[in-house]
DNA sequence: CGCGTTTGACCTGCGC
DNA sequence: GCGCAGGTCAAACGCG
């Protein structure tokens, strides 16, 4: 697992330099599992992750809610076509989170190495193609992993959307 | 009736 | 080429 080696690396500079020591030394303790559900040697890690990570608000303002915002970029192959993803694993008890953005689910499947489903949404609004997936981590169901995959080209709903669960600085 | 969810079938990419 | 796993489609269904 090479991508492993480089992502753990970062992970210690990580902790070395974050300012939101508990939850940043946590997204480090879980990025790499994280990551294995994709092609780990496709994922490229935005060089300043570790800056990126501590400027985010990890910690949000609902009780029982924490969240960790992860940037992914992955390269498909040989046709250079770059999909952004982010990723965000929060503590919540329900697996639909409001971020600001009306979701049409369109499947649901079970994933290998998790008893959990995999549920696939994507936007409602005509023409958008931003997706998301939600699982909940395998071993800590507490969790719910979010990725949301492109970006809208379309203003939020309701202008609710980076009131509590995604960052400010979030680019979706 | 319109919209969202469910769910089995189908499609696609990838490793062997 | 085959089989597996992940992702998507679309018809049926439920709900307000």
């Amino acid at each position: 697992m090479n991508g492993g080696t480089k992502m753990s690396d970062k992970n210690e500079r990580a902790q070395d330099s974050s300012p939101d020591t508990v939850f940043t030394n946590y997204l480090s303790a879980e990025l790499s599992e994280y990551f294995k559900f994709d092609d780990i040697n496709e994922w490229l890690i935005d060089d300043d992750i570790e800056s990126f990570v501590s400027s985010q608000e990890v910690l949000y303002h609902q009780p029982n809610v924490a969240s960790h915002f992860i940037k992914g970029e992955v390269s498909s192959g040989y046709q250079k076509k770059v999909r952004e993803k982010f990723s965000f694993k929060t503590k919540s008890e329900v697996d639909i989170l409001d971020d600001g953005y009306k979701w049409r689910k369109y499947g649901k499947k079970m994933v290998k190495n998790n008893p959990n489903p995999r549920h696939y949404y994507r936007c409602s609004v005509e023409g958008c193609p931003v997706k998301k997936t939600v699982d909940r981590d395998k071993d800590d169901p507490m969790y719910v992993i979010t990725t949301y995959e492109g970006r809208h080209n379309h203003p939020d709903k309701d202008h609710l959307s980076h009131s509590f669960l995604v960052p400010s600085s979030c680019p979706i």
